[in-house]
DNA sequence: GCATACTAGACAGGTACCTGACCATATTAG
DNA sequence: CTAATATGGTCAGGTACCTGTCTAGTATGC
C-alpha cells in the first residue's frame, strides 16, 4: 500500500464527504437514465426494503440507516410521486404499512441493483481486493468507535439494527 | 485483512455517511468543551485557512473543499458571532479580505489541531497503519473516479485546487 | 381494569451542504 | 479604448440529513 508523498494529505472528513457525494451523483444519474428522474437520490434507498406485504416507516428507517423522521420525509415524497402508498395496519392502529404501487414495483429491481452496480464499478477502478479492504476498514473503524464511546454506539445502532429514536 | 462474514456488509454509502457524522460530532464536542459552543461544526473548517494578512472567500472555499456559496455562509455566521471580519481588498474591488478578530485568533490553534486529534484518536482505535491505509484507499479511489469521469473530475477539483464554480 | 410505561408516527425547526442566476469589478483581445 | 470574457461575491432556493417535542394508539404491572 504505497503512500505517495506528492499527494496532499486531505482531511479524512473531506475524503468521506467527496466520495459520498460522488455516490449520490451516480445514483441520481442512474435513476435519470432509467426514466425515473422524479425520484431524488436520497429517496432511492427506500425501494430495496419494501416487501410485498408492506412495512412500517420505522422499520424502513432502521434498514436504511436513517431516523424515522428522515424516512417519513422520503415516504411522503414517494407517495406524492405515486411510487408507494400508506395503508392502515389492521394489527396496530399506530402504525401504517408502506406498500409499493404498480409504478413503485417497476423501480424496485433497478433500485436494488443500483448500489451494487456503483460499488462494482468503483471496485474495478482500483481493484476488487482494494475495494473490499476499503469497506472492511471503514466497517472496522466504525465498530471500534462504537466500542470506545457509548454515545457513538447509540448513534451507530443501524450497524446492528437495535432501535433508533 | 480478514473479512468477517458474520458482519452484515453495509452499503458503502452508509459507512461513509456514518463515519462522516461521527467526525462532525467529535468536532462539535471539542468546540463545546473548549468553550466555543457558538461555533457550528461545519464552520470550524474556516479557521485553519485564515492567514494574518487575510484571504478571499473564494480561496477559503477551495482550501476547505466546498463551494464559495457554502463558505460565504460560514463566513457570515462567524462574522456575526464576532470571530472574523470582512475588509475591503485594496488590490481588487470585487474581492473582500477575511481576517480573524481577537476572538477568532483564540480559536485558530485549537481549530487547526482538532482534525488532527480526531484522526489520531481514530488511528489508535484500529492501528496507525490501518488508518493510513484507509486514507490512502479513499484518496486513490477518488483519484480514479476523477480520472475515469470528466464530470466527476470537475466536482473533485478541490483535490488539486483548481477552480470551483 | 386502569394507571403507567412504551411505541409509531407527525410536526416544527435546524445544519451543512448543493445548484443556478445575477451583479460589479477586473482582465484580455482586437 | 472599448468589447468580450472571466472572476469574486451575493441572492434565491433546494436536498438530505439531523434533533426535539407531541399525540394517539398499544402493552404491562399490579
Amino acid at each position: 500500500m504505497s503512500r505517495d508523498p506528492s499527494v496532499k494529505r486531505l482531511r479524512l472528513a473531506l475524503l468521506l464527504r467527496l466520495l459520498h457525494r460522488e455516490y449520490a451523483h451516480d445514483i441520481e444519474a442512474s435513476l435519470a437514465e432509467a426514466g425515473f428522474g422524479d425520484i431524488r437520490s436520497g429517496d432511492a434507498k427506500v425501494f430495496p426494503f419494501v416487501p410485498p406485504e408492506g412495512i412500517a416507516v420505522r422499520e424502513l428507517a432502521v434498514q436504511a440507516g436513517v431516523r424515522k423522521q428522515t424516512m417519513a420525509q422520503s415516504v411522503d415524497q414517494l407517495e406524492h410521486a405515486g411510487y408507494l402508498e400508506r395503508r392502515t395496519n389492521p394489527r396496530d392502529g399506530r402504525s401504517r404499512l408502506i406498500v409499493l404501487t404498480e409504478r413503485g414495483r417497476a423501480v424496485r429491481p433497478l433500485a436494488a441493483g443500483m448500489g451494487d452496480r456503483i460499488e462494482r464499478r468503483w471496485a474495478e477502478l482500483t481493484s476488487p481486493e482494494e475495494f473490499e479492504t476499503l469497506r472492511d476498514l471503514l466497517h472496522r473503524l466504525l465498530d471500534r468507535i462504537g466500542q470506545a464511546d457509548p454515545d457513538a454506539a447509540a448513534r451507530l445502532t443501524s450497524l446492528d439494527d437495535s432501535h433508533l429514536d
